[in-house]
DNA sequence: CGACGGGGAAACCGATCGGTGTATTTGCGT
DNA sequence: ACGCAAATACACCGATCGGTTTCCCCGTCG
């Protein structure tokens, strides 16, 4: 069935292409050169997606998995909350080093698109939303006094330590948001 | 001399509307609607500046002494350091309540324009280098023990909160962004 | 072999982009 | 009242926007 593993790769290549130079030039970018950069017609673009729009949220949802895998401890079963919210920022720190860092792509597209009812959006706050969920997570099992307003501290410092350092402003290279998190640790008692 | 204060006004109506309009919009704002607002044609617009880009970086610069003042205690010398930098944060606690509010305007243009070389990004960037300065002159006043360190924890909340603020991802209303600021400046041994 | 159908290239749509050229109007100083 | 400069309106430039349509090629199946 070459049909549909080629309309497959046609999908796959245009999500990539659209988070890749989304990311890189912004929400802006336009469709011809999203197709141009996937090898894909704009004619066949548009009967996998409805629109620019939609095809932007479904590029931004494709990497949801990979994101929050990279932002989770590689051995969670053996590490403590703290570590695990440590490996969070250390990851943000690893990331910001990389002169193609813009910031967390989530973040950026709740910036761009200054509507929070575009498709986009509404899966950029569902990222968010998770990521506060887990930090609060891991605040409980930490034994935080106010895991809710820990959590909420956290992703504070996360999404400033990330636009921060996509907009080159901070280099975070030593250490600033571990020792920001940590210090917020600390200070709601955790273990 | 009329024609000198016809000028000037055109000039500040320009940059009035460019720095409404792009912060309403954002920077992908056109030159066309920009002029119609602010009741100017685009042939003296030209003359008054010589690009858009121009322009944008002008209208941010314009509006500093206003933002800075904003931030500004308003009877600093009755105040300690500690009310000074807590006055910042309440400041954009209560900004974020308006549902106009999209956060800090040289912060979004820094992640709208991923050119850290255009001339608004210079300008934004400058705007969030003098911020820190004044964290850490307070944090310094206030005896903090790593005067630097503290300040840039704080721009990180400060940048975060506005950020996730503008975005309608957070609210701040209970005084998240106050909060976070009060427990680094404690960790960091402040008066 | 021939009919069919999906996908690609590219023209096309009206609108807008940043920027310019031009001709006209406006309003000032003398 | 006149002249002059500035500001205006507006057409225009090539390029691009998001989106649609046409045409054609090429692979598949009967």
């Amino acid at each position: 069935m070459a049909t549909t593993t080629d309309k497959a790769s046609s999908r796959d290549r245009l999500l990539d292409a659209a988070a890749r130079l989304s990311y890189r030039d912004g929400v802006g970018i336009g469709i011809e050169a999203l197709c141009r950069e996937a090898g894909v017609s704009k004619r066949s673009m548009y009967q996998l997606f409805d629109s620019k729009d939609a095809m932007l949220a479904a590029s931004l949802e494709r990497r949801i998995p990979r994101y929050e895998a990279r932002l989770a401890h590689p051995d969670p079963d053996h590490a403590t909350p703290r570590e695990r919210i440590r490996h969070v920022f250390e990851q943000v720190t690893g990331a910001a080093a990389d002169p193609d860092y813009r910031g967390c792509p989530y973040l950026a597209v709740l910036v761009e698109l200054k509507d929070p009812e575009h498709p986009a959006s509404v899966v950029a706050r569902a990222v968010k939303q998770r990521l506060t969920d887990s930090f609060r997570a891991e605040a409980e099992r930490g034994g935080a006094r106010d895991p809710e307003l820990l959590a909420r501290q956290l992703v504070l410092v996360f999404d400033g330590a990330s636009a921060r350092a996509g907009a080159r402003v901070e280099h975070l290279e030593d250490g600033l948001a571990v020792t920001t998190a940590t210090a917020l640790m600390d200070a709601a008692g955790m273990d």
